[in-house]
DNA sequence: GGATGTTTTATACTTTTGTTTGAAACTAAT
DNA sequence: ATTAGTTTCAAACAAAAGTATAAAACATCC
């Protein structure tokens, strides 16, 4: 077998098309892309799919773990960098996860659609949802939660997961309606937008902290 | 033209595809369910969605408008008897507003499988989605939102919207990851979880009522 | 009971889909 | 320059989809 120096060229047309999957698929989902609307929009040939990837289903599924990795680690590394720094606070936190999809999504970024595909996924069930929740829950949830308890110290631990996922169905719904958003609060503004969410979600979790109950 | 008594037949054939079009598509998405498929469920010929409905996709809509409104009401006329009780609270709004749709979800009805349904919508955005935002906001999310601002005197007016749509994301979120929750939270009972989703709201709220900012 | 309008059925049609194929183009080493 | 391996391409393929059609079956009224 001749070794080539192909690092350049086949990546390329692979990574075009992963980029015009990304594209794609977080907008129509798997079934609203056809491979033809795909390859035209990496620019390669219609076979380039099935000859890089072995089918359109792989293609996707690679892509989804691509950007799912991405998207835990970046909370992750989030989380560390907040909880190391010498003053910490529960919206500090909160903050720091929010804004930076927030802002993705505003600016028509990929990193604001990487929540509409996890949902569309979790509807679609495309992929072995085992892959999907085991990621989730190890690597993501259980981190934000144990961050949760250091920071506000009377939150009961049997309802940690429960509040990280309010908080996420928080962080969640501006993704799916954000249409909705902009026509129905025509003055919203994203530092507003982020300013509620860091506020509702602290008050939320806070209000397992009080002593009642 | 002769008048017949069709109630019954021909009306048992439309209704039958509409209710195997709430069952398959609230599950799948319009594009995952073939007319055959759909047909079969029904249990009438291929044909029968062109001739009583014009093609699949009118069907979708009439299936989907007939839901909709039908959570909608169902939500309008929870808040109005809540409202009208000598002894309202905030929870007791909350509680009665997210009870129903979670016991149904828990017992697989289809009163779970709607909102899977509306978020669908959103992400593919089948129908003019005008028709959903004008109801959504005018009949329920306004309606709500007052409620609220009468319970809790001091949540500031420009808030109220935001706020509504957090608690929206609150609900949505255990029913596009009830799997996902019912796999992390082994021993999560429903009442358990309407518990929680009613404390978390009600904090998110009244973290607004609070006098300071 | 024949006529008329309605519903049901089986079948055919057209389009679109994902995938396959085999030849051509290309690259790099001998 | 030839050769071997890799990538690209146009074309073809089979399967599945939504829709249309025309005849059969049915029901209702005179």
């Amino acid at each position: 077998m001749v070794e080539k120096n192909r690092e350049f060229e086949s990546e390329d047309v692979q990574n075009r098309l992963l980029d015009a999957a990304e594209a794609l698929f977080c907008k129509k989902g798997l079934d609203g892309v056809s491979v033809r609307e795909l390859t035209a929009a990496a620019g390669c040939n219609l076979a380039a799919v099935n000859y890089y990837f072995g089918g359109k289903e792989n293609l996707y599924t690679e892509m989804f773990r691509r950007q799912f990795q991405m998207m835990i680690q970046g909370h992750l590394n989030t989380i560390d960098r907040v909880m190391s720094e010498s003053d910490v606070s529960l919206e500090k936190l909160l903050k720091a996860i929010i804004e930076p999809p927030v802002r993705g999504a505003a600016n028509n970024e990929t990193k604001g659609q990487v929540l509409k595909l996890l949902v569309r996924e979790v509807l679609d069930q495309k992929i072995d949802p085992e892959y999907v929740v085991k990621d989730m829950k190890e690597k993501f949830f259980d981190r934000i939660g144990h961050a949760f308890m250091e920071i506000v110290p009377d939150l009961p631990e049997d309802k940690i997961t429960l509040v990280v996922m309010s908080f996420d169905g928080v962080i969640l719904h501006p993704f799916l309606f954000m249409d909705f958003y902009q026509k129905t609060i025509p003055d919203l503004t994203i530092d507003g937008l982020i300013d509620h969410m860091v506020r509702f979600v602290a008050a939320g979790i806070r209000g397992y902290a009080s002593p009642d109950q």
